[in-house]
DNA sequence: AACATATAAGTGAACGTTTACTAACATAGT
DNA sequence: ACTATGTTAGTAAACGTTCACTTATATGTT
């Protein structure tokens, strides 16, 4: 197998050992294993168990989503937009909730870490509702609500919703796909803000 | 040092440790060290690491907090009650956060033992919020809104403001108390499923 | 085309360290 | 003297990592 194909299985597996398990949870060997491979061919590619997993935090935190495509591609309401910024974010979730996983385990192992994912995959949502919150322009008046508090509440909202249907798969949940939750769930949100469209 | 204290005493820091760096982030001898004492005395009090570590969980989930006496402990509107059972809430998470910490590690480690957390610690809130909003005696109208998805609203907004305030400590909250940011969340999520008085 | 050479890719066993855990021995309070 | 509470010194296994070595693929020369 080619160097380039190599180093791109060891970080999907590495990504799914992970994310179940997380940094201590996992061995190298295991790794191995899992690649049908003797562990020293991982550390022909990473320098280290460590550098192996800040590629693989690297990676989830480069893979900037087309957050700003979706909002460009239809009408631009404020809720319109939030929707369709979220269906794309909820997407790539559903496709691989690793991703998920892994920002939860960086945000209890490393402050930093979760920093860098939360500027990578949340801050386009608080910033998009903050700033059209504090926008005068739209005409809609948002003055009674905080808006860096609304956005707190999108924000946890949305992650409750992910880790209950992707990651602990709640029952309670079960009639109910992903999308459909997140779209009552911001129907929820804009009557909290006071949003009339 | 007496057995029961010795005990509580491993509990204690056995608590902080695996709150911060989890199951797999902590030795035995870490615990040990910390606690100033070989690591044999653990084994006098714990079978095993496992033991020592279901055994903090245990003590966490087994902690019922008082939110039944504080939602009897006034007026007995929706909104009163809400607010004064997740000021208990907040309480008791401000005070020892390593508690959330842990239900965090919890629930990416095992989803059996996320589930017990899940109704020590929430499910007096998502019941709650549930029964309220399906009683029609109460004379208020919540039909536009479902009151499992409202549930996880408030879980999910709960939840991330905790995190913020009291694991990550993001800036952007600094200036408002984890009572004042969790008050004003609670206003808009009464906006949020339609509640006037 | 045939061969020699160089490089890339992978193996499996071993290294030293750390891990969870245990047995044998010491000391203090009652 | 006896029990409760420790410690010291150890175990075997697992850990991350490195080693000497083999096989496969590509390249250049005749």
């Amino acid at each position: 197998m080619k160097a380039a194909e190599r180093r791109a299985s060891i970080l999907a597996v590495a990504k799914i050992l992970f994310a179940d398990c997380g940094y201590h949870g996992v061995s190298v060997d295991q790794i191995a294993q899992r690649l049908g491979v003797s562990p020293a061919v991982l550390y022909q590619h990473f320098a280290s168990k460590e550098a192996l997993y800040e590629a693989v935090l690297n990676e989830i935190a480069c893979r900037r989503e087309s957050y700003v495509e979706a909002a460009l591609a239809g009408d631009d309401d404020f809720a319109g937009v939030l929707l369709r910024m979220t269906r794309v974010y909820v997407d790539s979730v559903v496709e691989d909730p690793d991703y998920l996983k892994i920002e939860m385990q960086a945000l209890l192992e490393d402050a930093r870490l979760a920093q860098q994912f939360f500027d990578a995959r949340w801050k386009s949502f608080t910033d998009f509702i903050e700033v059209s919150m504090r926008e005068q322009t739209t005409g809609i008046n948002f003055s009674q609500v905080n808006p860096r508090i609304a956005s707190l509440m999108f924000q946890g909202m949305l992650r409750e919703a992910l880790y209950a249907k992707c990651i602990y798969q709640a029952e309670q949940y079960r009639d109910l796909s992903a999308q459909d939750l997140v779209e009552q769930l911001i129907r929820l949100f804009l009557n909290a803000i006071e949003y009339r469209q």
